[in-house]
DNA sequence: GTCTATAGGCCGATAGAC
DNA sequence: GTCTATCGGCCTATAGAC
């Protein structure tokens, strides 16, 4: 199933209705979706959860593949947007610590983002074939290009940058992702702001001592 | 949604066909709902894929979701087989790399298995409520104390013992789970089994030396 | 134990009145 | 732009012949 997932920027009208429907519809769907997946969503859960008939929702988006895709781009695009990349002239210590609690803070902030993306890569990522292809493999390298410099300018251990990155990435997302499982484990119904930060501190701290910067 | 697991030992009766039927269609379902989700999967397309019948799934398996139990109970108890605790006894370098090797292993023999837990986790964990309530708590509190103890002892840094264990499973898990990305990520259609290898020694040195044990 | 045929329910999508 | 009513398809589950 290919899909071209749309800019979700310079849509038909903006009527302030439409703007505030649409956006009351997302925000449904993506909770619908990040605990049911795909399949186990339905419109009319979609619906009910925004406080809407249900054709009203087929008004603003056609189909339920369109709304999963349109949310699947805004997730794509968030993701982007907000984590700017490692920078090679900054101390590896201090850019580290700054992506690592980026990752961190966004997991805390978007989890149902993260999960709507996780979901979607265990299975095999069909609605992102495209994504993953173009120009995936390039935009990875650059993204962990940076570990190559400092590596070869002896300021970090010369660890794998790709599997460095993966490390980086499943820790952080974990507490998005697994959060069920976090909280069970600690016996809480929810993280408050110390434990988080405790969990920060303990990826941070590890992490970067076990690559030689701090 | 409760739901008793039940355990998969002593069974009804277990003539020879009725327990290879039974394999057959436990193997096509796995297959199934790592891929699609419990709701994804249709009884259609694992008596498809196990080369049965329909109703003859019907037959074993009552219904849809005693088979997604089964399975649930089935990857609970593989993993609490297969991943024997850290020795409190052992050297905290050796027994760690071995733990992790053990986990990377498993990611690398039973990605189906890890991606419909991680799904399960991610949906919230619907069915596997018993299972994070029932001693949960306690039971993480178990294998998490060596870190505690080590760390007590000086052989260790004083790291957070949760997070630590979260972060080995993330680091590990994360080649069964989102396999799809990594595959992106490094250009390849599977890892080979040097670069599972890498895979493996870079999460073990980073985290080693990352607690201040290597 | 095996399989055909089908009942029954749910869901996505749309027609068409307002 | 909103909503009621409904069609058609797919899926779970089972009845009942073999």
């Amino acid at each position: 199933m290919e899909l071209e997932l749309p800019s979700h920027k310079g849509e038909k009208s903006t009527g302030r209705i439409r703007k505030k429907n649409e956006e009351k519809i997302i925000n449904a769907a993506k909770e619908e979706f990040a605990e049911k997946g795909y399949h186990g969503a339905t419109m009319d859960s979609v619906a009910r959860r925004a406080g809407l008939p249900r054709p009203n929702v087929h008004y603003y988006f056609d189909n339920k593949l369109q709304l999963y895709a349109e949310i699947l781009s805004i997730i794509v695009d968030l993701w982007d947007d907000a984590l700017n990349d490692l920078d090679p002239a900054e101390e590896p210590a201090l850019a580290l610590r700054e992506y690592i609690q980026r990752k961190m803070a966004f997991s805390r902030r978007y989890p149902l983002d993260s999960r709507i993306f996780a979901k979607e890569v265990l299975s095999g990522g069909p609605r992102l074939e495209t994504y993953f292809q173009r120009g995936y493999r390039a935009w990875f390298e650059r993204k962990t290009r940076v570990f190559h410099e400092w590596a070869a300018q002896g300021k970090m251990d010369p660890v794998d940058p790709a599997h460095l990155m993966f490390l980086i990435w499943s820790a952080t997302q974990h507490y998005a992702d697994f959060e069920t499982q976090v909280n069970a484990a600690l016996g809480v119904s929810k993280l408050n702001d110390e434990e988080f930060d405790a969990a920060t501190e303990t990826v941070v701290s590890v992490i970067l001592k076990g690559i030689g910067v701090s």
